[in-house]
DNA sequence: CAGTGGTCTAGACCACCGC
DNA sequence: CGGTGGTCTAGACCACTGG
């Protein structure tokens, strides 16, 4: 679902939505921001409807119809009887959505993963414009090969903005987890919350098929992605290659 | 967004909700099958809220989540000032996301269509099964080529259901429209709503090659597809395939 | 202008959860 | 049991549309 929120509330902060503004619709931005700012990490439970009702001085079904454009734009969920919850962000194994590859028929877990190559270059001025990075500046750049029951099935090019992820730019790679979202969110801060995958097929290069154990020239499919953290800034840049023959994906319309 | 809406009414109408059934759910759903039956044709509007609610004793803000549901099903559309409609549905156009076809670079109309053969036969077992109906009973099949200035783009092979679909069998096929949606909806009654569509990646036949104008083994994207009415039956299963490096689609994750 | 949907209120009562 | 979100009411007022 797609959904415009209303700009947030500028700066320290208006206690009162801008003219033209719901007033719901300026309480979504207040408490978006707010979890955005980390006031409440992923997991925990906001304060219940009647206190955040009474502390924003507005009735019950406004601040509800607040908390409402926060559940379709998946920042929040809400149980019966138990609370309201920040949604943890989005886990990483999403990839393998596209992909199914099994082992003898059998659903496969997460893969693992090795990290080929490491490097800190300029930004290009596609990856400054699509992560909002001025001219020039670094990004981290990595090279990964996914594998599933010892046989490589991924591979993976990624770019970070370079001051946001500075901590990966040093650690042994070695010791990087398998899945690579829950460890920015552990070691940057970073919660990836929405991503827009671009699917499209090709033929492998040499060097792409070796890496993979497959023929130079073999079909592939590619999965470029966009990902976006809770404020919906753009915070990764993907591009994913694996064998034609095991794409597959189901898309609803309308 | 997934939706599941509370059984309908049953039979003549009963004018409870069944217990343990939100009043709101039920009149949606009581809506809806009124919709679906006809009673108010797409692109009609329907009686105002207030009225609505005041037929069905019943207060505003319920009427109002009742409604809530049906636009997010896809079903209503409100416009603020000028009252609630019954949408019109998918437009027939809709495969050409998938693929980007371009004349010298710029969007392509929707694309010609021409009928290559049509049969009436008998259902196979997984058919019957996704179209619902009776074992040993007739569909209409029909291979559907579609081409953009001249040139073949998408061949398709399409499975209607036959007691509902009877109007098709006879007509003349060279007259058809160019987008089927539609002309199900004029000739046919039935208003396609909603679909899912399956990707897949796999090499053209000898013959579909040929009436694509491509090689033998060429590369090519499936789209697999199952369309469903207003009331959610399906009614259409239908496959197409296109030259796999024209495949461009983008998915929304999270 | 009259009619439509959109926002907001201040309550009441119910259903679910966990202790 | 007390606390949570879910349903429902009966109003008031606003914003948009069209004649």
């Amino acid at each position: 679902m797609e959904i415009t929120l209303p700009t947030a509330p500028t700066g320290a902060n208006a206690d009162q939505p801008a003219p033209g503004q719901s007033r719901y619709g300026w309480l979504a931005a207040s408490l978006r921001a707010r979890i955005t700012q980390g006031e409440w990490v992923p997991g925990t439970a906001l304060p219940a409807e009647a206190l955040l009702a009474k502390e924003h001085g507005v009735a019950l079904g406004t601040l509800r119809q607040a908390l409402a454009l926060l559940v379709a734009d998946g920042l929040l969920e809400r149980q019966h009887g138990r609370g309201t919850f920040v949604r943890a962000g989005l886990g990483g194994a999403s990839m393998l959505r596209f992909f199914r590859f099994r082992h003898g028929g059998e659903l496969q877990a997460a893969p693992r993963s090795r990290i080929l190559t490491r490097q800190v270059l300029l930004a290009s001025a596609e990856a400054a414009e699509a992560l909002g990075l001025p001219a020039g500046a670094s990004v981290l750049r990595l090279q990964r090969l996914r594998s599933l029951d010892g046989q490589p099935v991924l591979l993976e090019d990624i770019t970070l903005p370079l001051p946001l992820f500075d901590p990966l730019s040093a650690s042994d790679t070695a010791a990087w987890d398998d899945l690579l979202y829950p460890m920015y969110q552990r070691v940057c801060g970073v919660t990836i919350h929405r991503a827009e995958d671009c699917l499209s097929f090709g033929l492998l290069s040499a060097d792409q098929a070796a890496l993979l154990k497959l023929d130079a020239g073999h079909p592939c499919a590619q999965v470029q992605r966009r990902a976006f953290d809770m404020g919906g800034r753009c915070v990764e840049l993907r591009s994913t290659l694996g064998d034609a023959f095991a794409f597959q994906y189901t898309a609803q319309v309308r």
